[in-house]
DNA sequence: GTCTATAATTGGATAGAC
DNA sequence: GTCTATCCAATTATAGAC
């Protein structure tokens, strides 16, 4: 059987985290075994407890790793000069788009969360909130502005994301819609919702 | 230890499927096993077969009444004789009342398709989709009398659905808001993103 | 760094007594 | 209708050879 040469380490902890992710995110997380995850590598099972502490360490770092990337490129994205309704119009083509390429770890993101441990949890929901108040900023500065008006800042941000991230359940690309067509559609719901001046 | 005396089959089977609803909700289908649902009721985990041929048909009878129960209630429901944009309205409503009233069902109704048999999914599916197509009847009757302005009628129905179904993700009895102010913040919102006429 | 082999546990499902 | 006992396959994780 053709057995490996040594040393790949480099690229073998990344390929792992690549196979665990779209795994996970296609069987679940308790439907995916050790031994599947490292037969897609092409290692064997015991190898993979050179990369990762367990199982529930693996899932936890895919899902820290998202969110943090989630942040990174938020800060990273240059928010127009204008008012609250054009952030918000940026906020929402932003997170349509960075959801759209990960569809996989967005979709472990927040489906996978009550299998993690108590206290893996807290961290990503601290990560998942710091986003949440994000959004929250934008509609408070637009109803100070008077740009927006929504009933209640917190649970417009997490009717407005939730409205957003449903996008990944159904979008496929090459469908009757484009992704920018797509795009402009929900960037329109989203500022009529949050009160947006026509 | 405590035997059971004979015969209790109508009481049985009912409690095996609530047990089963609460613990796959809780915790997720495949880490769920058969011996903590019999645990739960006070059976031993043979028992469980005598009511369910295996666990994938327990979970798609979970998911099969509950989508059963929504249709029937929806169609029980009395809409408002006035134009689209009131039938919108009690669309709404009847969504968030509906849903927060059945908070396991409807978790398990969407984090665990993934775990049904091709052919119990596309069955699933299909009573999904008839639930859609009610909201996107309503929209259509209001683009057509002038009274909603959405721009996709399919997109639309479905960012609704998932602004609605949201509320679930967070809402908590006893929270900072009651769960009629909820209802009339998310009604609020979905006439908005609709387009209704202020 | 990867392998084989294995420990220790748990899973779904069935057989047969009562 | 429920019990005990059990089959057989699969699981996570580790030990030790190479």
């Amino acid at each position: 059987m053709a057995r490996k040469p040594g040393s790949r380490a480099e690229i073998t902890g990344p390929r792992l985290r690549d196979a665990a992710l779209r795994l996970f995110a296609r069987d679940g997380y308790a439907a995916v075994s050790m031994r599947q995850i490292a037969a897609e590598v092409g290692v064997q099972a015991g190898a993979i407890y050179l990369y990762t502490a367990d199982k529930q360490t693996l899932l936890f770092q895919l899902m820290q790793d998202h969110m943090d990337a989630l942040l990174g490129a938020w800060a990273d994205s240059t928010p127009p000069l204008g008012d609250a309704r054009a952030r918000l119009q940026h906020f929402a083509r932003f997170h349509i788009r960075f959801h759209a390429a990960r569809a996989d770890a967005v979709f472990i993101a927040y489906m996978e969360l009550r299998n993690l441990t108590p206290a893996n949890f807290a961290t990503v929901e601290a990560l998942r909130k710091r986003y949440e108040t994000e959004l929250e900023t934008i509609l408070r500065a637009g109803q100070d502005e008077g740009t927006l008006a929504v009933p209640d800042t917190k649970l417009a941000a997490m009717a407005l994301i939730a409205m957003l991230t449903g996008v990944n359940t159904w979008f496929r690309e090459g469908g009757r819609l484009s992704r920018d067509r797509v795009e402009e559609i929900y960037v329109d719901m989203v500022l009529k919702a949050a009160g947006a001046r026509a």
